[in-house]
This record gives structure tokens, C-alpha cells and sequence, in this order.
RNA sequence: GGGUGGUUAGCUCAGCUGGUUAGAGUACUUGCUUGACAUGCAAGGGGUCGUUGGUUCGAGCCCAAUACUACCCACCA
């Protein structure tokens, strides 16, 4: 027996490792540079060493899964370039988190065994998420596996240091920055988050040195008046235009500031009069710049005030907040306070509120840069699906800043910068130490690191060798399609269009894929302090690797957040084990010794053509939405093909031909049986590889390869084309529904087999159903049937139900309660009229006809033809029924 | 303040360039130990497609306005 050592169902958690690493073993994920293919190349998003697999990961690798395993099939020398990412803060900050656990801080271990820590936790963790990505079945080529800091990304990252600063688009200089006082380091404006929060407006005044009054000002952050070093209005504010040049003393300071006119100042709001803090506030900053302010920094890295105030020095921002409030309101300056909410940066690593600060920092000037990376998508060398995105993603880089570079911390690649310190000369260089070219001294290298992003910014060709010019950065680059998810667009792939495009002189991918997140099911962000996230590990533990990836796709379009239920979880697992089945029943009717090289295709019935053409249709249709990365589509048209047309159609239709062993086309059928699930089997493998693999194997199939995963995508096959095949059979199919539906509605036992008489003038319909007879009998409880042209001798109670070209009578003698049955045809005559009405008004609407195309016309004819003929037929059934009572 | 998406059955979502009686899954009701599968089979009920106008022979789809909702961007002290 075929089914002989077959599982009685699909054990995913027995199947999905030995399968995978079977495929590893046999080398089918890697990919290599050959000439005779055509190259299509993806590269994975980097997870973070720290993490661990989340729903978002699960997606995102899912969506690039299916996507190189398509593009395999379909002949492509498909490579998906696996690795992780350093991630410096995030990293950073557990293992400091970590030693704090120790009574430790990074001063005590100092930088070197700082960083013998951190490589102890890479190789600890790092290999973690890795054989979390295998148990999702991602097929890349882990020979090719590379980490953000290993040798090759960190010569690139000197390379492009060194090439960008000689080119002037790399710079050193005091700017104001976002500080993160938990983190302890700068951080790039795309790491912030704003958040609305509640706050106050405090009212104060600020007296004239002169002592002939004062001025009212608001300010939102009370504690930054300790760095104030003027008040600013706007020169074209007639109220304010004699005090401007005037000084004042500034409250619990005493420091004399100026009055100064800019035009920053927004006459409408407030008092019109601002308080100027330039080390503490980005739009201060550049007004002390115009009118050459002192800049007077207050607080400290960990934002407590400095020592210059000793009233208040040591204490924490918000703290001395409370302390000055106080102060001000007893000395007499606080005005009021109302209520205010505001916008307040936060750092999108740990959500501490954001100091601004004026430090000494790197930066990349990205203005330049960023125009040829605007290009590339403007001219559609790379674009955007959706396409909408690439709004978001113009937004960005129009208007882009600067990118803060330097962080203030150890773990990541430290800037290849070296100062002198006697006489100040700054040289960069590859090299891992420098001696001043002016004075010979040693010289002694920046302390900071690198931005993460700036060494994900080359993934694509650092990965790939560069900057050496490999064999794989000719024939893979510039790479294909880039997956990942729309909150990541501007501070990856904006920054990877800009390296690519200033690196390599091509953008470094033709589509970027963007994808939504996964929300629970009611919606909400999956998040560790909601605790509402699901593991994806116990998932697959569960329910298996396909049944995630079926939840993961299943109604997932491109750009869209999805929810994430439990119910298609089951759908999943429920749609692996009907597979499982059917391909137990076909094998169950599979001798051992078939030999499909005696199939006579032109032996092929009406079922088997309409399910050939069937087939045909998918593979069209499910091939053009892969291609056009309506992923959820395609696998929703290959499920209801399986489901469907397959099982609960063609698999029952095929039952009467198997259980005779005598048929005449059991052979035919036995053929299709296998060769229709095993096509169907291959256009599901990208969505639920394993499951896939292990039906194809034990099929009987001719030509098979090793591996459905590498076997050739499915084309149409025009020999098996049967238009009208299929629409006949759709004719028979209406019928059995009908008589299904009847004699449900009847309440007729199913074990109650009818003889039923079929009335046609059409012969071709009465021999088709003559032929059909067999799955009638089948499928809709019939035990025999006849045809003849007319009603004549037909029994007034038997039922009747009307399909296009004839009607189906059963006649159920005794059975039958005429009440009911009137009530139903009445019900159906009123629909058909109703229809009828409809389709007249349209036809008999002059402009309808005149405007309308002839192919629209002629539909709502044929529509009208087979109305009035099913009304006719009802309204006899009335008639003679009526008759009976 | 600017921008983007969503609003279709109780729930989760499809609906391609406007053209059958607007679909699926799930949930619900009913009937089935039908020789693969109860993780299943069959039948059924359930929607004025957010609102209001407009274009058109014809609008869930296009245009305008509006409401609600989610998200992104922005220096308003």
C-alpha cells in the first residue's frame, strides 16, 4: 500500500526540522554567482543581536520567504543574504543593565573589557534569533550570514567614514543635539519620538535693568531660565519696538541679557515675547547664533543642574523645575500658570524626555547625498509597493537635516578620527593608531562610536564584499527587492538609497515592499508593556511553521497593518490537515503498480477537464498576484482551488471512478488525482513549504524532483485549456446545489435516494447529465435518473427546481407538503420578477442601449432570456400544484 | 499645522482598469458516524458598502465636501 508508513495526520513539530535541515544538508538555499541564471537577490533586514523573534520578524521574513522561494521556482539564482545587527544602544544598554545587576559600571571594566563582555553576549545571543529565523522555514543562504560588525561591514564602514570626510560631507562641530540623559549619548533626529504630553505654561516676568518695569514671557520649561542669555521678540511687533537693545536681570540669576529682535518669534502667540536658551533648545540655538548669544549649557550628561548653580546643582531637571517655580513665585516673577499640553521629544529607545544640548559632534551632511537617492525613486528605478509610500518617503529626505553620527558609547565601531592633543590636529585614517604629521606625537582616537544605522546603510553591498569588488557585487547588485515594514523607512531605507546611490552609483534595490504591523486582535500595537504580544515560538510549537505563516499572509496586502487571531491559526492547521487527507485518499486509491505512461488523455471526462482548466486559471492568475506581491491574494485562490474545486468537487466526482475497478477512466483519474495536487502543492510551497514538501514526496508524480523546493514553478498548459468544459460543468453543479438545496429545505433524508427526471429541449445539456450520473448519484443522493424534452407525465408532486436550459424534477410522492412547497416557489417567483423588472428597465432605457458596449448589452439580454424562461418554469409548478390541492 | 490610510455581514477582511442578484473566513441556525478529513460535509439566515452632493446609460469603485478613526511628519516658546 502507498499509504503504507504514512501518518494518519500531518505531525508539523516530527516534520518541519527534519525537513529543513534536509534541505540545508542538500545545499538548496545557497545561491552562487552563475552566468547562466538570472540573478534575484534579497537581503534580510538585520534583527538585532538582542532580540528575540516577535510577529514583526515573523512577517517580515515570511513575506521574503515566499518571495525567494517563488522567484527559485521560477529559475532565478534566488539569494536571501541572512544576518544581525549590532544594535549599539539597545545592546549597549542591557549589558550596562546588566552589570548594574553586579554592582558594576562601564568605568570599572573599562572600554576593553567593556567590549569583551559585549562579544561574549554577541556570540551568546547573537546565534539566538538565527535558529528562531530556521524554525520559520526562511530558506536563505546562512553560508553567506554576516553580522553589522564583522570584519568586512567594518571596513566598509571605515571606507565610507574616510571617503565621505575627505569629500567634505563629513564634519565635526558643536551643534545642538538630541541628548538621551538615560542612554547617556546623542542620538539622530529620526530617533526620537514625539509624544503629546501634558504640561504648563508659566507666566513670568523679567525685569529691566533700568528698573522701569518688565517684560511677560511663557515658558514651558522653567528650569532652562538658569541658561537664558535673552529674550527675543519680533521687530515688527509695534508693541514691543522700544525696548528692543534694552537689558534685563534675569530672575534668581541675576545675569544681565539683552532684548533682542528676530524674527523666529511668532507675534500671535503668547505675549510675543520669548525666553532664549540657545544650549537648550534647538530654535534658541540658532537664534543665539544670529545675534551672537552666549551659550550656556546647565546641566549635566545625566541632566541634572550643573555646579555653576549651586542652589540647585545636583538636582534632576524635573526636580529643579519644582525648586525655580517656587523661587520665581515667592521672588515675585511667576505671573500664573496654565495648562499646556505639548509635544516632547522621547528617546525611541528607552522613552526618556530628550534634552536638547549644544555638544561636540559628527555629522554627515545630507542634503547633497540625498538628492540622487530622491532621483532614483522620482525616475522609478526603485519604487515603492504601494506606491504611496514613496510620499513618506520624499517627505523625509526633502527635508532632510544633518544626521547626528557620533554616539557616546562603546559597543559599535568606533569613529576612525584621531586628535592631537598638543597641537590639535585631527587626521582620518583605516589605520588603528596615528602619529601627528605636525608634531610626531601619538595621537589618540575619538572615544565615540558610530550610529548603528550607518553600518546598516551599506547592507546591501557590504554584504556582498564590498568595498572589494567581488564576483557577487557584480552579478547580484544592484539587489532586488527590499521587505520591510513602513516604520523603518527613514531610518534604514532612506539612509541605504543615499549609501548605495553615493557608494556603488546605483540604488541598491528596484522595489521596496513595504509591509504594516502585526496588531493584536483587537487591534492594539503588540507591545512588552501590554503584554498582549504573541510568541511566534510557541506558535510553531503548537500549531507548526506553516499554520503561522498561512496567519501571517492570510489577508495580509502590502503597506496594511493586519491583526493577528487565533482563528487563522486554526485555519491554518485545519487547511494543512485537509491536505494532509486528501493526499491519504488519493494514495489510498493508488496500487502500487500504476503506469501513468498508459494515460489516455483523450479519455479525459467533463470533471477532469473542468478541474485541468480550473488549474490553468490559478496558475495564471495566482502566478501575476505573486509577481505583484498580493501575497494574501494568491494564497486565498490557491486555497479555494484546493478546498474547493479539488476536494469537495473533483476528489467526490472521482470516487465512483476509483471504487470501480473496472472504470474504463479509473487510470485518468488516478493520474489527475496525483498530478492536480501535486501542481497545486507547488504553488502552495512558498506559503507553506513544509507541509507542501512532504505531500509532493508522496505523491505519485512523473518527472518529480528531489525537492518541491526545487522543482519548476507550474505553467499553464495550453493542451488542458477547456473553456467550455468547464462551463458545462458548472451547469451540472448548479443543478446538484439545487437539488441539494431542495431537499434540505424539504427536509429530506439524506439516506432518502430520489429517482429525478430531468426536462430539457437542449439534448447536449440531457446527455450531459445522462454522463453525469454517476457524481449525481453521488453527490446529490439521486438514485437514477431519466431525461425527456417535455413536463408529460411528470407527478404534480414531485419538486422541481430549474436551472439554465431545463429543470430538475424529483418527485418525492408522499413526502411533499404542497403548502410548503408553493410558499417556496412563491418566494423564488418573486425574486425572478424582481430580477426580471431589473433587467427590463435596463434594457428598455434608451440611453442604456445606445451608450452601453455591445458586450454589456448582450449579458442583460442573455440574463433576460434565462429569467423569463426560470419565471415560466415556476409559475407552471404553481399552476399544477394548485391543481393537485 | 501639513500629509497618509481606513470606514463593506455580529467579528476579521476581499472586491482588479466603474458593468451578473456585493463576496470569503469566522460566528450563528439546521441536517449529516455519506468507504480522506467532525481540524470534516451539506443547506440556511444576515449588508440601504460612514454621510451628503456630483460625474455617468450604469458608482462599493471616479470627483467634491463632511464625519469618525488610526498613523506619519512639523521648532510654535
Amino acid at each position: 500500500m502507498r499509504t503504507d508508513g504514512i501518518s494518519k495526520s500531518f505531525d508539523p513539530n516530527e516534520a518541519e526540522p527534519r525537513l529543513y535541515s534536509e534541505w540545508m544538508n542538500k545545499g538548496y538555499f545557497g545561491a552562487k554567482v552563475n552566468p547562466d541564471k538570472k540573478p534575484f537577490c534579497v537581503v534580510m533586514p538585520p534583527p538585532n543581536i538582542t532580540g528575540q523573534l516577535h510577529m514583526g520578524h515573523a512577517l517580515d521574513n515570511t513575506l521574503q520567504d515566499i518571495l525567494i522561494r517563488y522567484k527559485r521556482m521560477k529559475g532565478f539564482e534566488a539569494l536571501w543574504v541572512p544576518g544581525t545587527d549590532h544594535a549599539s544602544i539597545a545592546t549597549e544598554a542591557k549589558i550596562v543593565e546588566k552589570m548594574r545587576e553586579e554592582g558594576l559600571t562601564k568605568e570599572d571594566l573599562g572600554r576593553e573589557k567593556f567590549l569583551e563582555r559585549a562579544w561574549d553576549w554577541k556570540k551568546q545571543y547573537g546565534g539566538r534569533i538565527v535558529e528562531q529565523l530556521k524554525k520559520l522555514g526562511s530558506s536563505c543562504d546562512w553560508s553567506r550570514e554576516r553580522f553589522t560588525m564583522d570584519e568586512g561591514c567594518s571596513e566598509a564602514v571605515k571606507d565610507v567614514f574616510i571617503k565621505y570626510y575627505d569629500q567634505g560631507l563629513i564634519y565635526r562641530g558643536e551643534r545642538i543635539i538630541n541628548w538621551c540623559p538615560h542612554c547617556l549619548t546623542s542620538i539622530s533626529n529620526a530617533e526620537v519620538d514625539y509624544e503629546d504630553q501634558a504640561g504648563a505654561f508659566w507666566h513670568l516676568r523679567y525685569p529691566f535693568e533700568d528698573g522701569t518695569g518688565y517684560v511677560e514671557l511663557a515658558t514651558t520649561r522653567p528650569e532652562t531660565l538658569l541658561g537664558d542669555t535673552a529674550v527675543a521678540v519680533n521687530p515688527k511687533d509695534e508693541r514691543y519696538k522700544d525696548i528692543i537693545g534694552k537689558n534685563l536681570i534675569l530672575p534668581l540669576v541675576g545675569r544681565k541679557i539683552p532684548v533682542v529682535a528676530d524674527n523666529y518669534v511668532d507675534i500671535d502667540f503668547g505675549t510675543g515675547v520669548v525666553k532664549i536658551t540657545p544650549a537648550h533648545d534647538p530654535n534658541d540655538f540658532e537664534v543665539g547664533l544670529r545675534h551672537n548669544l552666549e551659550v550656556i549649557n546647565v546641566m549635566t550628561d545625566d541632566a541634572k543642574i550643573t555646579e555653576d548653580y549651586p542652589k540647585y546643582a545636583g538636582m534632576d531637571r524635573f526636580e529643579a523645575r519644582k525648586a525655580i517655580v517656587k523661587d520665581l513665585e515667592e521672588g515675585g516673577y511667576l505671573i500664573k500658570v496654565e495648562p499646556h499640553n505639548h509635544n516632547v521629544g522621547t528617546c525611541y529607545r528607552c522613552g526618556t524626555t530628550i534634552e536638547p544640548r549644544v555638544s561636540l559632534q559628527w555629522f554627515v551632511k545630507m542634503e547633497e547625498l540625498a538628492k540622487p537617492a530622491i532621483e532614483a525613486v522620482k525616475t522609478g528605478k526603485t519604487k515603492f509597493v504601494p506606491e504611496r509610500f514613496d510620499k513618506n518617503y520624499f517627505n523625509w529626505m526633502e527635508d532632510i537635516r544633518d544626521w547626528c553620527i557620533s554616539r557616546q558609547l562603546w559597543w559599535g565601531h568606533q569613529i576612525p578620527a584621531f586628535y592631537c592633543d598638543d597641537c590639535g590636529e585631527i587626521v582620518v585614517t583605516k589605520e588603528n593608531s596615528a602619529v601627528c604629521p605636525k608634531c610626531g606625537k601619538p595621537m589618540r582616537q575619538d572615544p565615540d562610536t558610530l550610529d548603528t544605522w550607518f553600518s546598516s546603510a551599506l547592507w546591501p553591498f557590504s554584504t556582498l564584499g564590498w568595498p572589494k569588488d567581488t564576483e557577487e557585487l557584480k552579478y547580484f547588485y544592484p539587489t532586488n527587492t527590499l521587505v520591510t515594514g513602513y516604520d523603518i523607512i527613514t531610518f534604514w531605507v532612506s539612509r541605504m538609497m543615499v549609501a548605495g546611490c553615493a557608494h556603488m552609483n546605483q540604488p541598491p534595490f528596484d522595489t521596496v515592499l513595504i509591509h504594516g504591523l502585526v496588531r493584536d486582535s483587537q487591534g492594539r500595537k503588540m507591545s512588552k508593556s501590554l503584554g498582549n504580544g504573541i510568541d511566534p515560538l510557541e506558535v510553531i510549537a503548537e500549531s507548526g511553521a506553516d499554520a503561522l505563516r498561512f496567519a501571517l499572509v492570510t489577508g495580509n496586502a502590502p503597506g496594511n497593518d493586519q491583526r493577528f487571531q487565533q482563528d487563522k491559526i486554526d485555519m491554518g492547521r485545519n487547511f494543512s490537515n485537509k491536505i494532509w487527507n486528501a493526499m491519504k485518499f488519493v494514495l489510498m486509491n493508488c496500487e502500487d503498480d500504476l503506469e501513468f505512461s498508459k494515460v489516455d488523455e483523450s479519455k479525459f471526462t467533463l470533471e477532469d477537464k473542468w478541474i485541468l482548466n480550473k488549474l490553468n486559471n490559478l496558475i495564471s492568475e495566482a502566478s501575476s498576484n505573486i509577481e505583484n506581491y498580493d501575497y494574501g491574494v494568491a494564497l486565498s485562490k490557491i486555497v479555494d482551488f484546493i478546498w474547493e474545486c479539488y476536494c469537495d468537487w473533483y476528489i467526490e466526482i472521482a470516487k465512483s471512478r476509483l471504487f470501480d475497478k473496472e472504470c474504463p477512466t479509473r487510470l485518468e483519474a488516478q493520474y489527475l488525482l496525483n498530478k492536480v495536487l501535486g501542481i497545486s502543492m507547488q504553488m502552495l510551497h512558498p506559503f507553506m513549504p513544509f507541509v507542501t514538501e512532504e505531500v509532493y514526496r508522496n505523491l505519485v508524480i512523473d518527472d518529480k524532483s528531489d525537492s518541491i523546493m526545487i522543482s519548476d514553478w507550474p505553467t499553464v498548459i495550453d493542451r488542458y485549456k477547456f473553456d467550455d468544459e468547464e462551463k458545462m460543468m458548472s451547469t451540472l453543479m448548479d443543478a446538484i446545489r439545487s437539488i441539494r438545496n431542495i431537499r434540505s429545505e424539504m427536509g429530506v433524508a439524506p439516506s432518502r435516494k430520489a429517482h429525478i427526471i430531468v426536462v430539457t429541449e437542449n439534448d447536449n445539456i440531457a446527455s450531459m447529465f445522462v454522463n453525469g450520473k454517476a457524481f449525481l448519484e453521488r453527490l446529490a443522493s439521486v438514485s437514477g435518473l431519466d431525461t425527456q424534452k417535455d413536463k408529460s407525465g411528470i407527478p404534480a408532486t414531485a419538486v422541481a427546481c430549474v436551472f439554465a436550459g431545463g429543470e430538475v424534477y424529483i418527485p418525492l410522492g408522499d413526502l411533499i407538503d404542497i403548502d410548503k412547497e408553493l410558499e417556496r416557489l412563491a418566494k423564488e417567483k418573486e425574486n425572478l420578477q424582481k430580477e426580471i423588472d431589473r433587467v427590463n428597465g435596463k434594457l428598455s432605457n434608451e440611453a442604456f442601449v445606445s451608450k452601453a458596449p455591445e458586450k454589456v448589452i448582450n449579458a442583460e439580454k442573455e440574463k433576460q432570456a434565462k429569467y423569463l424562461e426560470m419565471f415560466k418554469g415556476v409559475e407552471d409548478r404553481i399552476a399544477m400544484l394548485k391543481n393537485e390541492q
